[in-house]
RNA sequence: GGUCCUGUGGCCGAGUGGCUAGGCAGAGCUCUGCAAAAGCUUCUACAGCGGUUCGAAUCCGCUCGGGACCUCCA
């Protein structure tokens, strides 16, 4: 832990030195999944960017707890129909119970997170497990002075808020650096709006109309959580009144954010977050990938390469590759073209990766060569790059710089004299340290069991003999129909076959 | 309208004021029975206009373009 990494905090919008509060112990809270769809490319930015950084935090060293809740508690709708609205007429086992869609959505995340090789979080919380600490939450709130009551609901009184706290300089705003005067004159119709004192308030909780099949008793009748409150209670129970870093989608700066850490600041008295970390969006062609732009790329479809502007499947690691190719505070643009780069460029790195752990070459230098010092220089740089804000793109560029030497050593177009083992060495483990453990990139389960490994021993052998009698009808008959069946076979200097699946 | 981000070569993308990032695609060469793979070499850049500086993709200003948030949103 003597490392020192530096992080862009969205709190004071510069770099700053990561120490945590309570070393070596470090807290960390995610905004996780709403249950009430299925996940999409955009999804997944925020989940692999803070599995990067949970592993490199527990790579340093430290003792990472990591939380990531679930909100399962709102209003749902399943695409297609309505979740709700139907309680009077039907018969329980008839409608959809709210619960159902949510466990069927929360499944398929899980799967898909699974997919993508990212470690589960230490803790996982659902809203709807925590509606009492919600509750107790609010309670405070009210006896503080903050929030107020009106037909069942319960609003959290933003100007009131922002007056006391501006003299301890934390005004409303603070994190996404809005003036709450210039938001006045939003006009914007809301439900309920008239309940508010003021329309930048919002609902700690909310009143259940009738039809409303998703409510819990509470002081104030029965009723919902609000939208931001979950995130408050439950990282205030498991990380406590200040923790250190809180990430998220940059769209959940405001107000998402910016609300929980009034609600905490006054439950707390205390900012809750040391680092405000923010990862940026997803773009196709300029946009947002978003639910409301309508132009989402399921999981789902990308794995199965259905959607209609794929032209074929990319597997989870080619999307983990193609969103480290990019720093996480930047947008991504996405398109068929830029997945096809990123699924060429894994499989080269991952290709010499495997030559560098399987091979151990003689290597007969004696000092440091040229290129030793090239390649010191290469991983030095990579290592603080990740520590500049994980910065994951220089590494993985730093890395592509070495795969010429490790690929020009195997096929020996660079001689054994140019290079040290001692170097070798230290390529075998930054690969491993950084593609495996930090980066969470993984060998594609290429569904080869032993018998097809025997089977194309088998075939490669009686193309080497052929070769040897010049029949190279047979030998291109070989090559030519596995190639088309996916499996390329490349001839080495040596006279060995390798084969690798496409 | 307010707040903020951004504009890099065919595409995607890093870039701490001085040292052609990197990937994919293209071209040439080496190797090869021929290919592939691999290696080597190579062409297209910093939106525009000013300013600061010995020196600017990088700092400042203006202009134009794109985007995000202000409403559920990763």
């Amino acid at each position: 832990m003597t490392k020192e990494v530096f992080v862009y905090n969205s709190l004071s919008r510069k770099k700053e030195l990561f120490t945590p509060l309570h070393a070596p112990f470090v807290g960390m809270y995610v905004c996780g999944p709403t249950v009430s769809g299925e996940s999409h490319l955009g999804h997944a930015r925020p989940f692999i960017t803070f599995d990067i950084v949970y592993r490199y935090l527990l790579h340093l060293g430290y003792k990472v707890r990591y939380v990531r809740n679930i909100t399962d508690a709102g209003h749902f709708e399943e695409e297609g129909r309505a979740a709700e609205d139907k309680i009077s007429s039907k018969a329980q086992l008839e409608r959809l119970e709210p619960m159902e869609l949510v466990q069927k959505y929360t499944n398929l995340f899980h799967w898909a997170m699974l997919q993508f090789n990212n470690l589960e979080p230490s803790i996982e919380p659902t809203a709807t497990g925590h509606i009492v600490e919600q509750i107790t939450m609010i309670q405070r709130i009210i006896a503080d002075g903050f929030a107020y009551e009106v037909n069942g609901s319960v609003y959290f009184d933003v100007h009131k808020y922002h007056q006391v706290f501006s003299e301890k300089n934390m005004p409303y705003g603070i994190l996404s650096g809005r003036n709450l005067e210039d938001q006045l004159d939003t006009t914007r119709e809301l439900d309920n709006q008239d309940e508010k004192r003021n329309k930048n308030d919002f609902a700690l909780w909310k009143n259940a109309p009738p039809e409303h099949i998703m409510r819990w008793p509470s002081p104030w009748g029965e009723g919902f959580p609000g939208w931001h409150i979950e995130c408050s209670a439950m990282s205030n129970k498991y990380l406590g009144k200040q923790f250190d870093i809180h990430g998220g989608g940059m769209d959940l700066q405001f107000p998402h954010h910016e609300c929980e850490i009034a609600q905490s600041t006054v439950c707390n008295h205390v900012t809750p977050a040391k680092y405000w970390l923010h990862n940026n969006m997803i773009t196709i062609n300029g946009k947002k990938m978003g639910k409301s732009y309508n132009n989402v790329i399921k999981l789902s479809e990308l794995f199965a390469g259905t959607h209609p502007i794929l032209q074929q499947p990319y597997s989870p690691m080619t999307i983990r590759f193609f969103i480290l190719q990019s720093h996480y505070r930047s947008t991504l643009d996405f398109s068929n073209e830029a997945l096809q780069a990123s699924e060429k460029a894994y499989k080269r790195l991952m290709e010499a990766y495997q030559v560098l752990r399987s091979t151990t070459p003689a290597f007969t230098a004696t000092t440091a060569t040229e290129t030793d010092k090239k390649v010191a220089a290469l991983l030095q740089d990579a290592e603080h790059s990740m520590a500049d804000d994980f910065n994951t793109a220089k590494v993985l560029a730093n890395f592509f710089e070495l795969v010429p030497i490790i690929n020009g050593i195997k096929h020996q177009q660079i001689a054994l004299s140019e290079l040290s083992g001692s170097s070798w060495q230290q390529m075998q483990q930054a690969f491993d340290t950084y593609l495996i453990q930090i980066f969470g990139l993984q060998f594609e389960a290429n569904a080869h069991n032993g018998k097809l490994n025997d089977v194309l021993e088998l075939l490669i052998d009686i193309r080497k003999e052929a070769k040897q009698k010049k029949d190279f009808v047979t030998s291109d008959k070989i090559r030519n129909s596995l190639s088309a069946i996916g499996v390329q076979l490349k001839d080495e200097k040596d006279g060995n076959i390798s084969y690798t699946f496409l």
